[in-house]
DNA sequence: TCAACCCGCATTGTCGACAATCAAGCGACC
DNA sequence: GGTCGCTTGATTGTCGACAATGCGGGTTGA
């Protein structure tokens, strides 16, 4: 279903998947799977998997020795996924009181698409800079993928928000800006899937979006620095927008 | 010497003592500045600092157990803060290896930078929109006091280093938006002050910045927030340019 | 009856020891 | 002579136990 990509820039696999020890993984094919280089690892990707699921409840509160026998391991290194889970913002530690699952409500989830405006809007400057052509011919295809992809044209959502999140991350990582990419991708991106686990059946725009993306293209293809920040602002600031309306009608 | 400011907006003591528990500490004379709460907190500032200053070299490697007798604490506390460490770059660990104290080469600086003016480019849009009378009116009156200051005119370096770090952490705080606070003074400042302390001696130009830094309190008076995120781009900018410039120079 | 204090329990923080893994140095073989 | 493989040493990863802290229930006093 994901596969037949060209594969000098391709993400492969799930996104929880792009992220170990801390660094970007852009081809986990050649790592194992299963047997991640230490214990850690393994509970930190699970953990931070049903966190962002909504496995386990938003807001609840855990016990240590809980998590580390739900995990078939030791408190030590479930200490060590704890803490970059707190570093990524998906759990909240107190000293001497626990842990607790963060919970993303909307007036954080709205901060969070101001910063992702502010970053995503540079990265298509940079990626309209520094893409190599073949990374844009990749981006072109992903579209034309997403066009005649059913899913699309029928609204069903889901698809469409992972290849949505698929453009956006391959626009990233055509900033060629590693402190751009790991911000957005190592941290923010995944509070936002979190929270579209969430509230799952938040209306999304996949016909507007898509014109939009194809628009961003154009720019990038044309190397207009200037337009594709201003595109993909207005773009994720529309967003936005479509989340506050949701805001305001839900309460 | 940094003391007689309005309450209200002000950060007190040295930068590094922002940040308790990856949260953002406002005030932190209400918390015992010699005992902080668990011991990997008491370590964890101490070493990010003997980081920053430059007291271990960069790029050098150590070893848990030297840390930890350093500190005179075991290897546990130490480790926790090797990891918050590890979250905001300051080192960079390799499983079954060990640890390297990061060091910030020109490129990365630069990647930074760019990802500063977009961040603080829309702090400063946010706090022309939202920040409040008073915090705006402490502004102004930090101004005054760095025109008034000798060093300043004496284009003295450090203390307007440490009064340009002070304008703009007023400037992102006036933002009102948390997860952007935390992401430029918890995570990036971190590194741009190491450099500082790196490659002491670069010629920063103090009176043009601070120049800039009265439009952009202008603008931020006015509400103009498109102006105000133009004119914070151009700043940074400009302090990037900077910095290009001496990086041709000393290569 | 309500509030404040005290005590026990549960949970987290810390420590030391053991096991797993990697890097380097030496030797043997091609 | 060069390269491959093994062994050794050191360092990190993991585990279990102990100590410190916070929270809640119970009791006592006004």
């Amino acid at each position: 279903m994901r596969v037949d990509r060209p594969p000098l820039a391709g993400y492969f696999g799930t996104p929880a998947e792009y992220i170990v020890h801390n660094r970007l993984v852009y081809n986990p094919d050649i790592e194992d799977d299963k047997a991640l280089r230490t214990s850690a690892d393994r509970v930190f990707e699970a953990l931070q998997d049903a966190i962002v699921r909504g496995e386990i409840p938003p807001g609840s509160r855990v016990g240590e020795t809980e998590l580390a026998e739900r995990f078939g391991t030791s408190r030590g290194p479930l200490r060590e996924a704890l803490r970059r889970l707190e570093s990524r913002r998906l759990v909240e530690r107190t000293p001497h009181v626990g842990i607790r699952i963060a919970s993303l409500g909307y007036a954080a989830l709205l901060e969070i698409y101001y910063v992702r405006e502010a970053l995503e809007g540079m990265a298509a400057r940079l990626a309209a800079m520094y893409m190599t052509a073949a990374e844009v011919a990749g981006l072109k295809d992903l579209l034309v993928t997403h066009e005649q992809d059913e899913a699309l044209r029928a609204d069903t959502a889901y698809f469409q928000q992972e290849g949505d999140l698929d453009f956006h991350y391959r626009v990233i990582q055509g900033s060629h800006n590693t402190a751009l990419t790991e911000l957005l991708i190592g941290e923010l991106y995944h509070r936002i899937r979190m929270y579209r686990y969430q509230v799952s059946a938040y209306a999304n725009r996949p016909q507007k979006a898509f014109g939009e993306h194809q628009r961003i293209v154009e720019a990038i293809e044309a190397r207009d620095g200037d337009l594709a920040e201003m595109l993909m602002r207005r773009h994720i600031s529309s967003a936005r927008q479509n989340i506050e309306k949701h805001m305001k009608e839900n309460t």
